[in-house]
Formats: structure tokens, sequence, C-alpha cells
DNA sequence: GGCTGCATTTGCCATTTGGCAAAAAACAAA
DNA sequence: TTTGTTTTTTGCCAAATGGCAAATGCAGCC
């Protein structure tokens, strides 16, 4: 609970009031392995914050293959912002990669921490632009790159996933079927 | 000018000396084709509102090739965003594709309209966000696909874009070499 | 130990894409 | 029109990646 204090309060000021109010808002979950946070088809209601684990946000593209479009680390909110913001159904799967703890916030309740704290909108402004912006910063240097090279990328972005990851996962991450990010990853080894 | 005013009213409200206010602050520019609106390693101090042409965001990747990392078309906002919120130098150039016709405001004007007019930072934050997730959404869906289907994406994607824009502007924006793209072409359209 | 189920690696070959240079086409200037 | 410049297409071959199936490795379990 107070990882998540300390990184609101890195965008902007909360009196005790309003980080108990914060606070109490806040549902303590855990998800494990596997399961969905949220599914394709369904409209999200709430927002999580990760405090461990690692989240993946998939989907099927035209040939029906499963694509994880990118993970999410510790420290990190975890929403579809388009379907949340809308209220219309999703189209991506948000799974739990490993064994998650979380803490959770329902629409009615952020819809509150918005009316009562006047700095939430700052600070939850800043935290999506920031997200979406490092969001497009991993992902648009990957086309102008060749699979080694996104590979490498990759363990230098996201260093603490490599280990906890499936090789399936980051290869559909990375744009390349699994069987050649082993060799990839035999070639670097040597 | 009309087109601005429009485009911000889709986000919240402004009245008539609101409307005048925001006027009064841009600068109707144009830039010829070819010509840069921003350098890399420039700090920006200015945002643009493209009300005609193209603007295309490109940098240089680890091998020197020149990247297109995305086109900006008609009605959207131009800013390198991380640079410009942290005054930090610019690490790409924003290039006229066609000749141009903008209006300016100057970093000054923008913080003169935030204190103003209370909607401001909520009408600017929406377009942000929208701009931001809009972004992914295109780049994003491309490393799962290949070539053939990039480009007819895009052509989904920018249709008015495709007769615009030179051949080794769009091949780097979808990842592929200039002939790749050509001989996609000719496939295509057979 | 010996299964079982799952993830990863490997081999083989087909397909896609890249690299490079020349040819062709498109465009602009004189 | 002619000339010169830039862009696009093409040919040829090399390199990278995909598809598929088999082999290997690994962890849990009986």
């Amino acid at each position: 609970m107070e990882t998540l204090i300390n990184y609101l309060l890195q965008f902007g000021q909360l009196n005790q009031q309003q980080i108990e109010l914060v606070k109490s808002k806040a549902k303590v979950t855990e998800l494990k392995k596997d399961n969905y946070f949220s599914e394709a088809g369904k409209i999200p209601r709430e927002v999580a914050f990760l405090v461990e684990g690692i989240f993946r946000v998939c989907y099927y593209n035209s040939k029906g293959e499963e694509i994880t479009k990118y993970f999410i680390d510790e420290n990190n909110f975890v929403v579809d912002l388009n379907s949340y913001n809308q209220n219309i159904p999703s189209s991506e799967y948000v799974q739990a990669v490993t064994d998650c703890r979380l803490l959770i916030f329902s629409k009615e309740a952020l819809k509150e921490l918005s009316l009562t704290i006047i700095a939430w909108d700052s600070i939850i402004n800043q935290i999506t632009t920031k997200a979406l912006v490092e969001k497009v910063n991993k992902i648009s240097p990957m086309l102008a790159e060749d699979a080694t090279v996104r590979y490498l990328s990759f363990l230098e972005k996201f260093p603490t996933l490599a280990n906890r990851v499936p090789l399936s996962y980051m290869a559909s991450y990375l744009g390349i079927t699994q069987s050649s990010l082993s060799r990839i990853r035999r070639n670097i080894s040597n």
C-alpha cells in the first residue's frame, strides 16, 4: 500500500487525510498465475495497481495467433484505457503471467477520489501520459530493428522479465516466432 | 482557424470570449515541403495545429538509417511531448512532407490559456490521451503482421496519405525497405 | 526410477525480406 | 523538347525468418 502512495506522491501533493482516503478505496487482491484480470468482450469497470508480479495484455491477430501486446511490471497501473473511458467492451485480455498482488480501484471509487482530491485529476493525467509515452517509446523502435536487436533491447528495457516470462509470450511481443527467438538466444550466448 | 475551434469544442465547452482568446494566441504559419518544424537537439518551445498538409516525425536508428516514426495529418496537434514537457532536447525531427499550413502556439501562450480558461487543461489532456492511444493502436499491431498486411492496414488507416508521401518514408514507417514495399505493391495490384 | 505434461531447442526446407546496383519512370527546370 | 535529378521498379543473390515436426529438457507426481 505504501508503494502506491509513494508512487502517487511523485506526481503531486497529498495530505494525510487524502492519503487515508486513497487507501480506503483500494481493495487488496491476489491473482494467481494465468488468471485474467479482464477479458475481451467485457466492459472494464476497475483499475489495478500492480504491486507484485507481471501482467501481460494480449489479443488474437488476423491469423488467429495469440499476440502479447505488452507486459506490465511492478508499480504500474493496469487498465484498458479506451474501453474503460468509453464504457465499451475490451478487445484484449489482461492476464497474470506470474502470481500477482494488486490494489483494485472501482470506477466509482476513482470518481469519488477525483471529486474529493483537488490534485487527483492532475496526478492521474500525468501518470496516464507518462505510461502512454513510455509504451510508444518501447514499441515504436522495434519496427526499425531486426529481431536480434529487438531481443537485446527487450532485455535492457525489461531486465527483470526475461527469466520470468515464457518464451512464447516474449516471442509474440517481439513479433517473431518462438523458434526464431530460441535460435537468436543461442547465437547471442556464443 | 475555425477548424481548430471546432476541433477543440469536441473536447469541452468554450464561450465566445474564450474562443477569441484562443484565436488571439495562434500564429498562422506556412511551412514549405521538406522544411523542419523542429529538429533533433533543440528544445521545443512551440506546439502546432496542422490545418493542411502532412508532417512526419523521424530519427536515425542504430544503423544510421533514417526512420519515419509516424505521420501526422490534418487536424492534429504536433509536438514532441516528452521534450516539450521536460524542456529537454528532442531526439527527433518533425518535417513537412508536403507544403503545410499551421497554427502555432508558444509555450507562454499555452500557459496563459491554461491559467485563464477553466476547461483548458481538461481539453488538452483529453486530446493528448486520445492522440497517444491512437498512436499505440496504429503502431502496435504492425509487429504482429507481415509486411503485406502492414501495408494494407496503412492504406486503411491513412487513406489520404498513400499518394502524397514518398515510398521511402512509407517503407521505413512500415519497417521494411523501399524495394520490398515496391514489390509488395506490385503483387497486390495483380 | 519412470511417467506425464509442458516448454524449449533443433533440423530441414520454404518463404520472405534485405542489399546492392542497374534500369525505368516520373518530375522539374531550362 | 531536351536535360538533369529524383523516385520507383526490377533482377540477382544472400541472409533472416517462418512452418512444421521431432527431439530434448525440465518439473511435478505417482
